[in-house]
DNA sequence: GATAAAGTTTACGTAAACGTAAAGTGGTTT
DNA sequence: AAACCACTTTACGTTTACGTAAACTTTATC
């Protein structure tokens, strides 16, 4: 049971939400390496993972050559070249680090998010009031309003 | 005690580590709006602030024109319209909903780089014992080892 | 008062990541 | 066989986010 599935450039292209032309322009640059049948692309269950962590990347902020970079990092460092291997452990180690500085900055947007809504939620009820006001004392002028 | 302090452009680009061609271009495209003495920009602690904001929207991944369009909504905000203020707790919304996803990114990417340091390890301890027999038993040929 | 240091505008250049035709190939459905 | 579909290549266009000179003021320093 190995999933030996195969795929075409329009199955992934909807599964993923993404155009042709930009799974195209990632075997362009290097980071997809589907089969050929004729000139028609068949794209591995490989390929098919590669796509979807292209995408993660990207979502993460990731270039596509820094995307690039790890996957022919990943395919070297199989060969064991113990050079390579060392290099890898680096650069995860520097990954890391990148990660945490995004917790950090999401953690921080998430604490600014809460006041914004916080100050939102406040105005809002200080309006409702404000309404209320007039239902009972109608005809306030603009101008008197503005004054408060 | 309200630190009333302002800021140089090269304080700024100091401070953040950007360069002054870039602060000027995120004034260009009204994300910044610093005061003028003759010419000269004069930043204050709320440019200050904003240029923070952008350099950490930068890395969790939004474009200038999202950062700006939250900085626009915000100060439209402030003048209490209800319908900015249910607009503002909308997109709030819709950014949690974003930074959820890049939590699930990186918490997926953390197990990732887990499981390829754990392989890189472990390809390494096995380079290790390689070398210790061959310190042994020398003289191995590169063909001999290439068939285990 | 010359000269350097820091600031400015104007404007063309560039890399990344595609968008968008245009024109052709290959299979299959009617 | 005509028409249609999905796929292809080639190639120029576009947006974003600056880089990089060039030529010019303004301010500080010797």
């Amino acid at each position: 049971m190995v999933e030996k599935r195969t795929f075409s450039i329009s199955e992934l292209s909807q599964e993923f939400d993404v155009t042709t032309r930009s799974i195209r322009f990632y075997e362009d640059q290097g980071l997809l390496k589907p089969r050929r049948r004729g000139q028609t692309r068949i794209f591995s269950t490989k390929d098919r993972v590669r796509l979807k962590l292209i995408l993660r990347g990207k979502r993460m902020g990731f270039t596509l050559a820094e995307t690039k970079e790890l996957f022919d990092l990943w395919d070297e460092t199989l060969t064991g070249n113990e050079k390579q291997l060392l290099k890898m452990l680096e650069i995860l180690e520097a990954r890391r680090a990148q990660l945490e500085q995004q917790k950090n900055d999401i953690a921080q947007a998430e604490m600014e998010m809460d006041t914004a809504e916080a100050r939102c939620r406040e105005a809002l009820a200080e309006l409702q009031k404000k309404k209320k006001e007039q239902g009972l004392v109608p005809k306030e002028t603009e101008e008197a309003v503005a004054q408060k």
